[in-house]
DNA sequence: AAAGTATTTAAGCAAATACTTAAATAAGTC
DNA sequence: GACTTATTTAAGTATTTGCTTAAATACTTT
């Protein structure tokens, strides 16, 4: 049962809040797990990586910053946090490390992308 | 066309490269509304409250601040950017104010809470 | 109009974020 | 083995974020 009541207005329907507070208990692991990756989709930087590595399939650090116009490590560091993330999975081939989209969250992620491509045949 | 590069290595091709830069021109007010939208729902915070009015319908300030056991000024201000963002709305009942998830993003929101509620069933 | 309720606003602060520049790895070439 | 290329790591910093507490606003009831 919740304690520390903070909502002390009449109206208040204490059993509908307990209720409420239960569906958050059993959805939270579920809910911290996708705001993690939405966090890491909602920057207008890694978006734009999620958006080229979906177009080409496949990208190089070297591309990547070439084509966001913004310096290797910067987009390296990106290109980190989208891999622990497990939303991105790298490839090496000789020096040179190649980036593409991940199974793990293509369920959440290419929805996404999706909205993109269909505004912009829209417009 | 392209100005800076910062891609130098014998394999890069410059005219696939171009192409990814034109495209990313061309979507790159869509990326930024979409990860703006994405940023708000990426946070454990604003994600639960987002389910929490998806599966009651509305809910006042006190309501959230007593199921998400958090101060009432910390649930406000982050309703506070859920609106601005065009996420959620809100109507005013005597000095209650109910909070519901808006038609404006819905395209974006529904399926990612329907996500939730998906694992939840097979779990 | 005085008191209480629901909410917001404001100010402050610790932690997280997204870059920067410089140095370190690691692989291929001469 | 020295040199170049592709990338990462590390350290520093300005900005943003998400809360806190206290005060202000707005509506209701008495």
């Amino acid at each position: 049962m919740r304690e520390d009541k903070t909502c002390i207005r009449v109206y208040a329907d204490e059993h509908r809040l307990n209720l409420c507070a239960e569906k958050l208990r059993s959805a939270e692991t579920m809910i911290q797990a996708l705001s993690q990756v939405l966090s890491l989709a909602g920057s207008d930087t890694r978006l734009k990586i999620l958006y080229l590595l979906e177009e080409e399939g496949e990208l190089c650090v070297c591309d990547l910053s070439d084509v966001l116009q913004m310096t290797m490590p910067a987009v390296s560091q990106q290109l980190r946090k989208l891999k622990d993330g497990g939303i991105i999975q790298s490839k090496k081939v000789g020096q040179t490390i190649f980036y593409s989209l991940k199974q793990e969250h293509l369920e959440i992620i290419k929805p996404l992308l999706k909205h993109i491509s269909n505004k912009l045949e829209q417009a």
